[in-house]
DNA sequence: TTGCACCAATTTGTATGACAAGTCAAGAGG
DNA sequence: CCTCTTGACTTGTCATACAAATTGGTGCAA
């Protein structure tokens, strides 16, 4: 009982025990009472040992916590900054590559197929003609790595027209769960692979017709070849992690 | 083009600058090679300084990173540990807007009335009886905390109780991004309300009937019921954050 | 005046030493 | 065999010092 109690107040983490995280819950407070936005230059970091009392060194774990989550950001001889919204966090390829198995990934395509449909659907409603031009420049840029079989322009259209879509929701959550879940696709495809997953070819029909989907309201449609998307692109993905991870000796 | 080209590698991030980024890094890396688990014990400080040929300044900011994303975790007197497998590694962190806005709060309760749709959904088919039975032991702590009007313990119920529903969606990502969510939803109510918001006897009541369902394998009861619970429950919010605004003068 | 190089102050990055606070296990004593 | 104490060990915090990078201004020269 008393360790069921326990549990859950830590996992509140309401009342922050260590130092370090009273600052950086102090750090927020204070960005976020401020009005502060991205870019915004912080105190230096000798000012807040004042503004909160206590040691440089706590003040710099503080800052170092909020910096891995991505929100700050701090460049020597200058000073703090927000970072930019969109920006995702900078250890966390680290971290998942720690954590990273068969069965995770597994439930990370889960997840992306559950967030990428219901993109698509807001897409098909709130996408503005701009954005919908920035598709068709993907989709092109897309194709155009396909046909010349340029790995790095073919990603690079591949991950912009993902990019568009999810920024077209023109919901800040939506685009950051995108972004945070491409990243992770990025660390699987480097390690795991490092070739040519799946066919290049069928990647960009499939483009093409979600495009169309969308440029003519059909929300069923769009929703329909999105996760045919997505399913036939995961799993190339799976096996070839399950090969990864035979080939590692994991001595337990 | 070449900027660009730098753009795409910067946001593959697999170079880190800093010196505790590339600590990190090489701790995650060591921890993987080693294959372990969660609960393990980690080298000590005094050693990693030794292994990786740094100071000990160094080491404890590699350490505070992976920590705030629920990759390692330290005990004074004792040493570090990998976190637990449903706290470990923070895969899907979200920047912290700084901007807390109106109109972002209605951006994070659609996200959120989304998400937790779908985890009800996956919940009625998923659920073990082990956490149905927690699920019924949150809302008894729930309905205490309302009935005797004590907010902490109320609250204790509420997170603990949408906590168990995450979990048993059993995907590892669905439980991330609730955590975010819940956590980005307590600095809110902490910094535009820091009072009970909504009515505590309604919220409990939609609890009771969620479990109802959910024990009922009643899918479509339970979706309308939690998205009951999150729309009723947003307006306080947003009507909180609206007032904060107004009466914050912002100099721009 | 304008442009350039230089310098000095500021700020973050790293290293080191010291002590406080908490943990853990071995050993003394019953 | 059990309990308590002690002391070594480990993380938490503080203070200081210097390195490295940036920034803004100063002064010289064209």
């Amino acid at each position: 009982m008393e360790v069921e109690n326990d549990k859950v107040t830590e996992s509140l983490s309401i009342q922050p025990r260590l130092s370090y995280e009273t600052v950086a819950a102090k750090i927020v407070k204070y960005v976020a009472s401020r009005g502060l936005k991205p870019g915004d230059k912080l105190p230096t970091e000798q000012e807040m040992t004042e503004m909160f009392g206590v040691s440089r060194t706590v003040v710099r774990e503080a800052i170092k916590a909020l910096a891995s989550n991505g929100m700050v950001r701090s460049r020597q001889g200058s000073g703090l900054y927000l970072a930019d919204e969109t920006q995702s966090a900078n250890i966390l390829p680290f971290v998942f590559t720690a954590t990273i198995k068969p069965e995770t990934v597994a439930q990370l395509f889960e997840f992306r197929c559950f967030m990428e449909k219901e993109i698509v659907r807001q897409a098909v409603h709130k996408i503005t003609v701009k954005e919908l031009r920035s598709l068709e420049k993907a989709l092109k840029i897309h194709r155009q790595g396909a046909e010349t079989g340029n790995r790095e322009i073919f990603h690079q259209g591949d991950s912009m027209f993902h990019r568009v879509l999810a920024e077209s929701t023109h919901n800040i959550f939506f685009i950051q769960s995108h972004n945070n879940l491409w990243h992770l696709l990025q660390i699987i495809l480097e390690i795991a692979v490092g070739e040519t997953v799946g066919s290049w070819q069928r990647a960009v029909e499939q483009h093409q017709k979600l495009f169309d989907c969308i440029k003519d309201g059909d929300e069923e449609g769009a929703v329909n070849t999105i996760e045919e998307h997505i399913t036939s692109s995961s799993n190339p993905y799976l096996q070839a992690i399950s090969n990864v991870m035979i080939n590692k000796s994991y001595s337990t």
